[in-house]
DNA sequence: TATTGTTATACTCTATAACTATA
DNA sequence: TATAGTTATAGAGTATAACAATA
């Protein structure tokens, strides 16, 4: 086994002990990133797809704000809301306010979606996470809702600070 | 405030108590994901070529074992080291062993590039779990490896059980 | 003038299927 | 025959720059 100061920033390595805070962070990543993928896929939506929806389960935000959301350039959003609502998922209604913005929100079909992959997904967390403890559970809750939130404060898009009545005016 | 089991996955909430584990998960992995992007772009990567030049750190795994690593079909595997290779960072050779195989391995110009990155990322993490106490960082350091570790050995992907050696013979 | 969103363009990433070379 | 890797193809995802419509 390596000495602990000769891991590796994002990769896997082989020392079961610890992985450390930062390289335990980026495989944590990885893993959950790939359950996401999977699920996702086997919904025949991508990881970004599938935020997307989850993003509208209950906001109907603008291109702009969906561009803060998911940290994406509007031409970005654009290209992901097109191919959403072209297979029936989501829809674009132009703002009564402005008449540049326009606002996009889930279906029917897409909420039916959402709701099929939020169910596996929890499904596969359970998994996941069943080699812990309750206590580790908890605690895992917590630090992931702190660095979430701290994140969010820090990037300025701080989805605490976001009722969904505000995007939907 | 919503009550907690109107909580949805995949998005954001406006209860800051706590996203619970299965939406904290999601939520931290797209905060760690961004992070990973932000640096991978700053150094002129994606977050998959990060990640390919940090699996080649100390290993020279051949195109099979990469799409192991990375979950990806072999043939976007060839294309993720023939992007990297024009541009200097890997190299293929030829196995003398199994004339069939080719052993991928980072150049220094690579490795130049993943230890700049590798720093960011480090520091980028330290923000980002500031505001937890360091009996909080060690107990997600430790979750984190546990979950990792319980993945890979679930998916067949073992890391802990994968020597760098057993991957260059 | 500034902002919102779209379009045009170009590149990366990914999978499927068909192929070559080696075992 | 089976396996390792590549190629061809197609589509999604992404950013930059230029554009139109609205404020």
């Amino acid at each position: 086994m390596r000495p602990s100061d000769d891991r590796a920033v994002l990769e896997p390595v082989a020392n079961e002990a610890d992985l450390g805070l930062v390289d335990g962070l980026a495989q944590l990543t990885f893993a959950v990133h790939g359950v996401l993928a999977r699920i996702a896929a086997a919904n025949g939506l991508s990881v970004v797809q599938a935020r997307l929806l989850g993003i509208l389960r209950d906001r109907q935000p603008t291109i702009n704000e969906l561009a803060g959301f998911l940290q994406l350039d509007k031409s970005s959003v654009t290209g992901l809301v097109d191919r959403a609502e072209g297979r029936g998922l989501v829809r674009r209604a132009r703002s009564t306010v402005d008449g540049r913005s326009v606002h996009v929100s889930i279906t029917d079909s897409g909420r039916c979606l959402l709701d099929q992959a939020t169910s596996a997904f929890g499904s596969e967390v359970a998994d996941l996470v069943a080699d812990l403890t309750a206590a580790q559970r908890d605690h895992l809750s917590v630090t992931s809702t702190i660095i979430v939130a701290a994140d969010g404060r820090r990037r300025g898009t701080d989805i605490f600070a976001i009722e969904p009545s505000q995007t939907e005016p």
